[in-house]
DNA sequence: TATTGTTATACTCTATAACTATA
DNA sequence: TATAGTTATAGAGTATAACAATA
């Protein structure tokens, strides 16, 4: 998606400023992430699903902010890999609780790595005290608006 | 898109909290785009033609990095609202030079307007003095990835 | 009848490549 | 033949709604 924020000689807000570095952000980081054939939102289910183990799917679909049967894909992706796994109740057999499996966690310890490889990339030209800086701001915005910590907001409907 | 950086529990690095912020930014920028009929690529573009007019269709969308087929369907929405005009080259007739007009004119004011607002409501939480640092460090970051000032990078190819 | 998960369908956005008109 | 713009086609990603299995 492209837009735009205000004049192209202006001097840009910090809104647009932040549209456009997280855009830029996340194209570098879907290169990363395809390095280990994983997409952003796989990349995301697993590790939501490692934070809270044994949920159903609705569950899981509900703290991503996502519908129901978009998960469907995403977790058959996961599983053809088998990086997580479905294990059904036997109580209510309708109900399909998600976990990782031991490939699951330690492909989870690569996307850390790529993760901290991502965040020097795109933060290199700040020094600690500097990203320490722009993450507390970040942080005060994303709770600001009630963000889910963690969760990449996509573009859930308000 | 949906991204995630490390542990949901984790605090998140900085290049995570950009993506988040980025894509809930773009969110709310699009909506109040919508309030003006345009959506954010349009009003890149519209933005892009006004700070570079006469230019061809080519070289604007090289500029915002677009196959200039795309351009085509955009240019197209916004001549239809009488926002921007072609006018052929006499000289060499292949071209289209493109131009704002006084309504496309009025209306990037109200585009400039809805951004202040857009600024306001996603750095609420900031006061001046913070707000001023975190554009600061972001355009930093930006200025050291090669991002050209005041243009969005959407999902360019590398 | 209500709920979980799944599948089917349709829609949006976009890129690639073919096409036209001018040169 | 080469270039600017356009159109056609196809693919990715996603939401909505219909459906099947289970309660």
């Amino acid at each position: 998606m492209t837009e735009q924020g205000r004049g192209l000689e202006d001097p840009p807000g910090a809104a647009f400023l932040l549209a456009a570095l997280g855009s830029f952000a996340t194209c570098r980081f879907s290169e990363r992430a395809a390095t280990l054939g994983l997409t952003p939102p796989q990349i995301g289910l697993l590790r939501a699903i490692a934070a809270t183990p044994g949920q159903s799917q609705q569950a899981v679909a509900e703290l991503l902010g996502m519908p129901p049967s978009r998960l469907v894909g995403l977790v058959d992706a996961l599983a053809d890999r088998s990086l997580v796994e479905r294990r059904r109740n036997p109580d209510d057999r309708r109900l399909h609780a998600l976990y990782v499996t031991d490939d699951g966690h330690a492909t989870l310890r690569q996307v850390a790595a790529i993760g901290r490889e991502h965040d020097d990339a795109v933060c290199g030209s700040l020094d600690a005290s500097e990203r320490a800086q722009l993450r507390a701001l970040l942080a005060r915005i994303a709770e600001d608006h009630g963000l889910t910590p963690g969760v990449h907001p996509g573009y859930r409907r308000l």
